[in-house]
DNA sequence: CGAATTTGACCGGCGC
DNA sequence: GCGCCGGTCAAATTCG
């Protein structure tokens, strides 16, 4: 019997969706429910529509045992409607305006659990279609990768849109390189989801419970393939870049007499973050670290530079076919094996480089050379004002040496570019060894000024500060929170 | 002695 | 089908 009580409640209560969009309906399931009480005809009843039936079930003979507490939890008072039912005709009008009275309260007060549990069922429903949303806007863009892979996929090297197809080719198929080309052609987005990591097989079918199926799930999405690297100038085997690593390999690559090194991020267990190390053929000064995948833990505070960095550049990346900054770059006619990000941003045109030509979508942040100071392109001035002219290297190095902040409100204008180039270029720029923490200072100033819409997670808004800490998993997996420097041993 | 690194083997994709 | 290549594994070795 008990059971049938709760069944119909919550029968009742899936039904009661309807009052959450107009409560014209809820009067009849009462009526239905409960014709004979007529005490219950005020106008809160209507939202209560769900306890009618305990109400009515009540008056079957369980007055005093049934149904006071729901599953919820909350007294829905049917206790008293049941007293009041069975003694108002011994008594007199005194005792039955009490028990209205009382009555009256009971409603209100459930009148107001209700507006309650409505505003949790509108907030359930409401993170509900947002997820819906989402899932539908990605599964939206894979479907439109799909439709361009086919159209453009031909790798024009270099060119913008070979490059922009790149991403679904990568979110949707095998791509090129390993850790996706091992996967079975179904092994796609959900699969991946379920399965925990789009790591090789063998990882899959011998390591069932391999730390790599606890990784982020941030991580297994599909664009997490994108890659950075970062050209700097080390006398060291590696860049100190504040996290712990583990080599786990090296190989000849093929035209370079200088091995590659193989590293993973070890200071989280099943953190899918790797990265490779190689000195350049032609400048054995020069070392190359590439970045792949985002770390699932929070990171030290001098380790968020990278971090940033990598995360926001390879959201960059990613973001071509949606960000039409990014198209207009990399629709750069003159592009040839590499989209440079001259006309998007002067002071970075020889810092970032999109390779569409290799088998990862892969941006590099080139700091080997001193970023000179340019004109700002036409298009650059266009887009986003005058003011969105960076001042260059040694400008600021001099401010450093000064101790001087440099403080420009509004860098980019009322139309900033991309957060995400903002932020790879700022990241890029803290990470050259001869820039100390003064000049973080300053580039914070610089991008905090021009950057203050939002800062959920937003690493645009944090301090370019080797100071500045913060875990790297925002609501956006490829977004790490802040950007700090960065230094090569 | 445990942790980190080295290094040869292995795997799967790709091009010929 | 075969070899090449990039990437990973794991036993062996080295290091602190």
């Amino acid at each position: 019997m008990e059971e049938h009580i709760q069944d119909r409640r919550e029968i009742a209560f899936l039904h009661s969706g309807e009052f959450l969009q107009g409560d014209s309906d809820s009067k009849d399931h009462q009526t239905n429910e409960s014709p004979d009480e007529e005490h219950h005809q005020e106008q809160s009843i209507k939202e209560v529509d769900f306890f009618a039936a305990k109400s009515h079930r009540s008056d079957l003979g369980h007055v005093r045992t049934t149904s006071i507490i729901g599953p919820s939890g909350f007294n829905d008072g049917l206790g008293l409607v049941n007293s009041c039912h069975g003694t108002s005709s011994d008594d007199g009008d005194d005792t039955t305006k009490t028990q209205i009275s009382r009555l009256k309260l009971e409603l209100e007060r459930l009148n107001e659990e209700n507006h309650k549990l409505k505003h949790l069922l509108d907030e359930v429903s409401e993170s509900y279609n947002d997820l819906q949303r989402r899932v539908l806007l990605a599964r939206q863009t894979q479907v439109e990768g799909l439709h361009k892979q086919h159209e453009v996929l031909v790798p024009q090297a270099g060119s913008s849109q070979a490059l922009e197809d790149r991403r679904p080719l990568d979110m949707n198929n095998e791509t090129p390189a390993t850790t996706l080309k091992r996967r079975s052609p179904d092994d796609v987005d959900d699969h991946d989801m379920h399965r925990g990591s789009p790591k090789t097989p063998r990882l899959d079918q011998t390591k069932s419970t391999n730390h790599e199926e606890q990784q982020n799930p941030h991580d297994q999405l599909p664009f997490r393939k994108a890659r950075v690297s970062v050209r700097a100038r080390s006398d060291a085997t590696t860049v100190n870049d504040g996290c712990q690593w583990r080599k786990y390999g090296q190989k000849m690559a093929k035209g370079n007499p200088c091995p590659r090194a193989y590293y993973r991020c070890t200071m989280a267990v099943g953190c899918p973050v790797r990265k490779q190390v190689q000195r350049c053929a032609e400048d054995t000064t020069i070392l190359t670290t590439t970045y792949e995948g985002n770390h699932n833990h929070p990171l030290p505070p001098s380790a968020t530079a990278m971090a940033a960095t990598t995360s926001a550049a390879a959201a960059m990346l990613l973001s071509g076919s949606t960000t039409s900054n990014l198209h207009q770059t990399l629709s750069n006619p003159s592009a040839t094996s590499s989209s440079s990000f001259y006309h998007n941003f002067p002071y970075t045109s020889t810092i970032a480089t999109l390779s569409a030509s290799a088998p990862f979508p892969t941006i590099t942040l080139d700091l080997t050379n001193p970023p000179r100071p340019l004109q700002p392109p036409q298009q650059f001035l266009s887009q986003y004002g005058p003011a969105a002219f960076i001042p260059n290297a040694n400008q600021i190095r001099s401010m450093n040496n000064n101790n001087q902040q440099l403080l420009i409100p509004n860098l980019f204008g009322p139309q900033a570019p991309p957060r995400e180039m903002v932020d790879s270029v700022r990241a890029a720029i803290a990470m050259d060894p001869n820039f100390t923490a003064a000049l973080a200072a300053a580039i914070s100033n610089i991008i905090g000024g021009g950057n203050n819409d939002n800062n959920n997670n937003d690493i645009n808004n944090n301090k370019v500060d080797a100071k500045s800490g913060g875990s790297s998993n925002g609501d956006s997996p490829q977004l790490p929170q802040s950007c700090t420097t960065f230094s090569t041993n």
